[in-house]
DNA sequence: TTGTATGCGTTATCAA
DNA sequence: TTGATAACGCATACAA
């Protein structure tokens, strides 16, 4: 016999104690509970009942025969125990667990905390409830996340990470069988996934940068080496400057600190002579560009063009609006949501086309300041510390 | 005898299918588990290594006594067959999920999705996952989710919602004896919370006022009704005016499109004559704001003084950076996590104080222009439609 | 040190 | 139309 472990509340200001034990009606069967605290199985309500536990069950789940008279007087056995079924028996029992695991980089990250609540509300009204989990961009923690999701029996998995496409337990889900779909991500290894054509999006970046003229430019990341969707935009970004003969971008990875103290950014802006325009990898990252060219005594888009990316909607409250790309990812949650859901009724595996994406004008772009026009005047542009390889993709 | 159900993949561009069946070792045991799609229990485990299913357990679990040599056995046994415990199995049998249940209003608020991300932090390395679901401010999907929480036994529940002191499911969770943390709320009920003091942080935005001699002043929310942040803010803030025998300030309830519409918002701002500050709910609403202003001709500082509230990090890296009133959803999320963890673990419930808010000074709060200085100068001032009681806190 | 048997809450089977 | 019973995966009391 294991014996019951009996929570202590501790100390409330109202505490239930306080409650006159002898008044009847609702608040004495609410003590009654309370002080017992037995959880209420169907096999209380069956014994309420008068019946079997067999057919209580098809009585509240409506699942069988039941005669008029049984039926209520389990129901309202129930009500009157406040009866509700234990979705952990069940999950026992059906092998399901009605749950959806979801991993996300971070949920301080808005486009994902907005993608993650575009999944909860394609999942209203499905039955499934969201477990939830956030590596903080650590590949390790994606992996031991996915982990513990599986332990848990998820029926299915909504995942955007550092690298989907080596992650073992990613491969061990789908060994399980348990149906995958990604965000934010290409399509990867038979894996349908909710994304926008980062790689496309960035080269209409790159377009009107050269339709205006503009020559020297530069791309600014976060966390390239743990963004698939950061190196796609470079790669894309890359790709067409190469395409029309331009210089290639510089391409600068910002840690945390320099991306968020403006004196920092100024001062590795400032190593980029003739730098006419920027695009940088998300919205945030813009805003804070347009604050250190304040800072550099540079005006936007004047002096310098600035172009972001996500589309958040403050950027277009702003002063001067932001030109940036605008991406939705409630809907890129809603789609992935869709997908799974679809995966799980044993539905085949389609990868949905890319989600559109729009290039929102705002007012940071700009064609180049005359004096800059000019081509190989020489040795002013420095091969940047920060450049990597350049051909990711296509290039 | 139940029938297994058996997923079908449906159609993946890379299938397993196209794996070669023939191939040895790794991607043929894989192959073999991926067939059949069995889930491996203990009870595998332990024929394999040709003990009980109680010294399997006791060996993974380093609960009880093993020899070497079958504990060497089992051990390898289960790394060959892939085993991981299954939580439902465990959650049943213990009657602890392991699990934490967690409600928002919505992930699309940031400050709301950095207040789960924290709680998230906090709960790393507990052994606890979290359960997450969103209302969309809506009170009857508030008690929804609560009830699908508790259905799924959950072993605590960290909850900010539209009504917490009226929740019935609330109440049924304390009920049930399931430990209950707030965030966001005054505490309410005998129930932790982790928040800030509206109230006084508002009161603190109406001296600043007061101070650089505004009198006419207006407060904007968002959702009244569901929030009693929002409540308390007005509270404090019309209570410091009163307190200084200063007009009442008006309030200002927005719909949505109102909020996120310049034109609109600067259409309703033009009916507030003598406005010479306004305290907005959050500071989503102060940049709206702003941009309402620029629209009617109007400068920020000079002719119209925004504060915000929240202390969003974008706010600083505005042209003119947002005043505003500085809280950390995430260090609210982290305490709300700790106190429910310590909860669970059988402890008092105590109360921690409030967490600090700060007031950030930015650059949208300037002396009102000195022709409004004057007082009781006749009927511009309306009597605001959208004005309500007044009298929400301490008058 | 080990294994058998029981129960956790549910649903499905099957005989009454 | 009913109800006893066997799983489901796990941990544990208890007997060996």
């Amino acid at each position: 016999m294991r014996k019951k472990r009996v929570r202590t509340w501790g100390v409330l200001s109202h505490s239930c104690d306080e409650l006159p034990l002898a008044s009847g009606g609702n608040v004495f069967t609410w003590m009654n509970r309370v002080s017992t605290r037995q959880k209420i199985t169907i096999k209380d309500v069956a014994r309420e009942a008068g019946c079997g536990i067999a057919t209580a069950s098809r009585v509240l789940n409506r699942s069988g025969p039941a005669s008029a008279e049984v039926r209520e007087r389990v129901e309202k056995a129930a009500g009157e125990l406040g009866f509700s079924f234990s979705a952990i028996g069940r999950a026992l029992q059906s092998s399901r667990s009605m749950t959806i695991g979801c991993l996300v980089p971070s949920l301080a990250n808005p486009v994902f905390a907005e993608a993650v609540q575009g999944v909860q509300e394609a999942l209203t009204g499905s039955g499934y409830q969201l477990l939830i989990a956030s590596s903080n961009y650590d590949e390790n923690a994606d992996n031991d996340a996915i982990a513990t999701l599986l332990a848990k029996e998820v029926d299915g998995l909504i995942v955007t990470m550092a690298a989907p496409d080596s992650s073992v337990m990613l491969k061990r889900a789908r060994q399980r069988g348990t149906p995958v779909s990604l965000m934010f991500h290409d399509p990867i290894d038979g894996l349908p996934t909710a994304h926008v054509d980062n790689f496309e999006a960035a080269r209409e970046v790159a377009r009107r940068f050269a339709d205006l003229g503009h020559r020297r430019t530069a791309f600014l990341a976060l966390r390239f080496a743990t963004s698939d969707r950061s190196r796609n935009r470079y790669a894309g970004f890359h790709a067409e400057c190469r395409a029309r003969g331009l210089p290639d971008p510089a391409l600068i990875e910002l840690s945390e600190a320099e991306a968020n103290t403006p004196e920092l950014l100024s001062s590795i802006l400032a190593t980029l002579d003739g730098l006419s325009a920027v695009f940088a990898s998300n919205d945030f990252l813009a805003i804070a560009v347009q604050k250190a060219a304040q800072l550099m005594g540079k005006r936007v888009p004047r002096d310098l063009s600035v172009v972001g990316f996500d589309g958040i909607e403050i950027g277009r409250l702003l002063e001067v609006p932001l030109t940036t790309i605008e991406t939705a990812p409630d809907a890129m949650g809603r789609q992935a949501a869709r997908t799974l859901l679809d995966l799980m009724q044993g539905g085949a595996c389609i990868q949905q086309p890319p989600l559109p994406f729009n290039f929102r004008a705002g007012g940071t772009l700009a064609p180049p300041r005359v004096e800059s026009r000019d081509d190989d005047q020489g040795a002013t542009w420095p091969p940047s510390v920060h450049s990597l390889k350049t051909d990711l993709k296509q290039g």
